[in-house]
DNA sequence: GATGAATGAGGATTCATTCAT
DNA sequence: TATGAATGAATCCTCATTCAT
């Protein structure tokens, strides 16, 4: 395990936090481990972040962030459901290949007492545009009526068991495997 | 937050450190909190449990235990692809409902390093009953050729997606809901 | 430096730090070494208090009470006023005499911002007793009229100078030295 | 709390400093934020002073010697022991007035391990000013004959008791105040 | 068997000091 | 010469575990 490469002491530190907390988990990861993973000195840690808590919580804005900004962007203009669809999904799927370790962290830390209001804005984006991607499917036709909830229960729930197995090996999240659940997933909610 | 109610000692330990562990995570409880909630003397933990791992990995295999017996029963003879699917959907949603605590611990720890072999033997069996469900639905025609391991991570994923949107309160898992999902990923799998 | 001596464990650390914060100041004092000193381990501090901070704080507010019971003592009735300072006054040498330590340690952490109310009590005891003994001096002609602050101040003043060269061995709390100061005192502030 | 004013960067580190210590104490003031009320960077703090103990160190013999140089004076020659007396005790009083912040720090600072030879010298100047004062004093009649220490402890005491009160707000350092208290001390020493 | 006070290793955090710029 | 980021030893405090009662 050698150190994250260089660049900013601060970058290099959420770095190495995160793949710890991933690895680990928050509570189960010392601050001195961070810091020799990310090739600084412990103290350092405190001239960019007041506490550890301070520092997964920088950590999971940050990559919340980076989430939203992946996965809420604009369909096609005109596109059907069909294509709208798969535009979200394929975000999703996009994050996850290219940052599995940032992908399982907010997965794994979803839960805890963090900051509400920080991270829920977007959080209420998602479910704008969950409601307005199945409004617009439904009186097109094309989707069934289904609470924007569940839509997006199945979506990132499917994701996250897609996940799992790919961490345990048992399951490649190739271009193909991702199709296939699309499909699946599409069958599932169009009208 | 009294103690959990009378019986013996060993089941009290595991059921207040169900809660606290749910509630808090495992690393965020002490061990003489969990003694508090049981109603037991802290050092009376360690005549059940070897260890406060020791203590988690019972409970973990506990309840993985309840929810495989739960889960993975047979379906009626002779029922068709969608019947055995609905079977094990409902047998899900059922241990999900009854015991929402159990559910999302058993979500939450299933990461963690413990117990390879212990709990990884009925997960082999979820396997090889997704396996034949899936052969033998394809089979008859009812169900697409897909892998079991997708089967089960969108099985899995859904209702943990489900699970995570109940606890905050934004859905009720009802018998609407549940058969609604069923409804979609029926839609998602059948030929 | 051995532990001191046997006793309620408490007891043992509340002597223990009354020594070494009286001998280092607080700041330098760590708290495993006054664990040492009481002959405990060092959490054992921390189930008697619930900081280092409470303990300075109990040690101050005990001490402080001793003080306070031995010195605002009830002189004997009918008392002249010269009778009254000496019992006052005694008082205040015999705490001195009796607990060095203490004296210097009441002294020394008198200014920090620690518990306004809790011990502020007696100490508007004590003006209050200054209040009554300089009036009812002045009504019988055998004290002059001063403020009582500059009465306390003036004795604690006194006291505390004579401790401190006693501690650096360049005077003795002996009887004779103590009247002594009691004349030249008392020849202040008598009519 | 603006950085102290301009001019020599060692005299704003010290007067800083002063500041500081005398608030929060040595222990609870950190060099950096010396550093940031001097309104110099904290590696300035080491150009001039060697560490942080030095700095106290000479902060200590600056003050003393200040105090000494004012109260130290010659009498007017020919003066009567009254009049010596209360140029002492004026000089006293005058330096507690002008740099009371300094006074405190000399008080609070003055039991430390610091410095025995630099800062003992002048100390025992002040205790052969006393000894010659009092033996000139009991040669003329004027003056009781009491130790040079328990004269120096009843003056500095009752300062020391006047500044205390003096910063809770409960007394005033005027010169009605100044004078009356010379008058009890005088009481209290003349033959 | 049950208890809970005592233990002390380990964790988060601070801060005097250094040194590259 | 001045700067202030970086360092890591030292501090306060927590908590899993033991054991005398």
């Amino acid at each position: 395990m050698k150190p994250v490469g260089a660049g900013d002491p601060r970058e290099r530190i959420l770095d190495a936090a995160l793949e710890l907390f991933e690895e680990q988990g928050f509570d189960a990861t010392a601050v001195p481990e961070v810091a020799k993973r990310a090739g600084v000195a412990t103290g350092s840690i405190y001239r960019y972040f007041d506490s550890k808590d301070d520092l997964v919580n920088a950590l999971y804005r940050t990559w919340k962030q980076r989430y939203y900004d992946m996965v809420l962007t604009e369909p096609p203009t005109n596109a059907t459901a069909r294509t709208a669809f798969s535009h979200y999904w394929r975000g999703m799927a996009a994050f996850s290949r290219a940052h599995p370790k940032a992908a399982r962290f907010l997965d794994l830390h979803h839960h805890r007492g963090y900051l509400a209001e920080e991270s829920l804005a977007p959080e209420r984006d998602g479910q704008a545009i969950a409601e307005a991607f199945i409004s617009r499917g439904v009186q097109s036709g094309e989707v069934r009526k289904i609470a924007p909830v569940v839509l997006i229960a199945l979506m990132t729930g499917a994701m996250r068991g897609l996940l799992a197995f790919a961490d345990k090996g048992e399951l490649t999240l190739d271009d193909a495997t991702i199709r296939n659940i699309e499909d699946c997933l599409w069958n599932g909610i169009k009208a």
